[in-house]
DNA sequence: ATTTAGCACTCATTCACAGAGAGTGCTAAC
DNA sequence: GTTAGCACTCTCTGTGAATGAGTGCTAAAT
């Protein structure tokens, strides 16, 4: 068990790291107006807070720097209680403030928003497409074998796609589909499309139209495409400003590990309602092994939506980063789901 | 005027320095085979060419790099006929072989494609609108107060607004509304709605809707955002991998000038057909002063439709970027033509 | 039993300096 | 006009010394 002593010093070391980013030793922490006790007591202390696993050092004769496991007790018990400071919940107030009636842009300008704040790279997760509901399907033939099937859902979200006629089949056969379709699958979850139509809908079909095994490939097209959600980003460079990423190559594989968005989704789909912390490799993504990501959930009406997270390096302003996701998502929260009801109370 | 060996000097030379990114001396160029005279007349020629402003010093007893000037002289007089092999046709062809019926996955395919070829980022402006022209307006009402409205075009090409109706504006008045600029509004270069809606439209609306003046808001929204065309990037890193781009710096600014969609396209917007070359400074940009960009142009039936690009290092395998871009551009056009055919011969 | 002062020791960093190597410019000979 | 030769310049590399921050340990002080 850690002592009270323990506990300050550990906390103190943490802080002073976080904010200079260089190994901190025994003298400067001794040199604090609120540290009565020497250095040689301190450095006996960082000795027993090495051996436990909290810090390291950097040669053997640096001064400590926080371990993975440092930071984890850091964020898990010692983080000082986090300072907002007014302009900067008037600059998220008045995002929020302004009338933006697609989610998308919401969501991109908080990305944005956030990244400026932390000075980090945010991510958001657009939102689920759970409970996003099927409101018209529409087709507009545009030449005599193309046609574009167009999906609108009750969040205002669009889908398109283009098919091609296969070759016999006549463009009325489409539009008699679609048809029948709209009537049956008005207000059923997007997610539950693909089985609704295979089950239950192909008999219908096949009752009415012709030649219903070709019908069978292009309902394929229309709704396999189970596109992960989109991700959206802001400060992606900022991981830059960073002095421990001098190395190119690290640099370079955290960006392009940013471009492939099915990574990002494994890394950014949590389960876990409210922040979630994963520090270093907690994250399990070699690219980042010297950056931590917290992650928040954003949600509509009570129900999970989408995530979004800080991501920067572990020596990371945590607490800083904390609440201002934490406020933002609250926000985001607040403000999609007052957007939500009033497509539902119709 | 440059006499024979100086041109044939100044191309080794340039050449080299493009493969190893060092300075080239007298003595590395006299060692060549087909270089017959020696290191002391090299030295003079170098001297000469540097007077004239084709090559440069990185200090006062280092070798020669070519200047902007060199590089310029380089590509339009020197460069060495391209080599591509067949191997990377085949690649090209591939691409364009597939059935891809969205316009933007050919473009992104094809921007992907060029980078792993060049090694460079590849940048490409997606399609212009001019002659892009609206095939159907459509609105769908998602509740109460709000509704989507979709513009398909010829091409295949969705876009979508969320719009929210004034208090006391009925649906059915923008129903009612929508239906007018469908008969009226079809075919009409996408480009060229806005006028034509406000100038000879107007009229007709004022005579069957009752508070025109509310759906003038609501038309200014829906086809006022003049949106810039998409930007497509390919290898947005690969420019870390450049030795001259240690310095974390000029990479930042170089990433988060892509970032910048406007920026990127008052670059890219070339008039000219075929290929152009920009050799640093050349850009205007201090961003990428250190970058050369290559253009070229992409048509639909022979009609100029946006614009492909290879950013890379003013040392740049110019010949190689070039005829890549070249074959591709070209071949990107047929593409896309083929496709747009079939679109209108309907 | 803690705490602290003192001290030897370890590394990283900085600097100066020397030597090697690559390259130039110039001169004089070919 | 070309080339060999040479002095000179500049970078780069390595070395060794000095510096300084920091540790660990021991013994004295509290």
């Amino acid at each position: 068990m850690l002592t009270e002593r323990q506990l300050f010093i550990l906390q103190l070391l943490i802080d002073d790291y976080i904010r200079s980013a260089e190994p901190v030793g025994s003298r400067a922490l001794s040199k604090r107006e609120d540290v009565t006790f020497s250095s040689a007591t301190i450095r006996n202390e960082l000795a027993d807070l090495e051996e436990m696993g909290f810090l390291e050092k950097t040669h053997s004769s640096s001064g400590r720097i926080p371990s993975e496991k440092g930071y984890r007790f850091y964020v898990d018990h010692l983080m000082m209680p986090p300072v907002i400071s007014k302009e900067e919940i008037y600059n998220i107030k008045d995002l929020f403030a302004e009338k933006m009636y697609e989610v998308e842009r919401v969501i991109q300008q908080s990305a944005k928003i956030l990244s400026e704040l932390t000075n980090y790279t945010a991510i958001i997760l657009g939102p689920e497409i759970f409970d996003t509901r099927l409101k018209h399907l529409q087709i507009v033939p545009i030449s005599k074998d193309t046609a574009v099937v167009i999906l609108v859902a009750n969040t205002g979200h669009v889908e398109n796609r283009t098919i091609t006629l296969p070759d016999g089949m006549k463009l009325s056969d489409i539009e008699k589909m679609i048809n029948i379709l709209n009537e049956r699958l008005k207000d059923i979850p997007l997610v539950e499309l693909k089985s609704k139509i295979f089950k239950e809908i192909a008999n219908v079909l096949k009752q009415h139209i012709e030649n219903y095994h070709q019908m069978d490939q292009i309902l394929e097209s229309i709704f396999n495409t189970n596109q992960s959600e989109k991700v959206f980003y802001g400060g992606k460079t900022n991981i830059l400003t960073q002095p421990e990423f001098k190395d190119i190559n690290k640099v370079r594989s955290i960006l392009n590990t940013f471009e492939q968005e099915d990574i990002i989704y494994r890394l950014l789909r949590s389960e876990k309602d409210g922040i979630d912390v994963k520090i270093g490799q907690e994250n399990n993504l070699e690219a980042i092994k010297n950056c931590s990501v917290i992650t928040a959930s954003y949600s509509i009406g009570g129900k999970h939506m989408g995530s979004i997270a800080v991501l920067g390096p572990t020596r990371m302003q945590y607490h800083r980063a904390i609440s201002l996701l934490d406020y933002l998502s609250k926000d985001l929260s607040n403000a999609l789901t007052k957007r939500y009801q009033t497509l539902n109370d119709w």
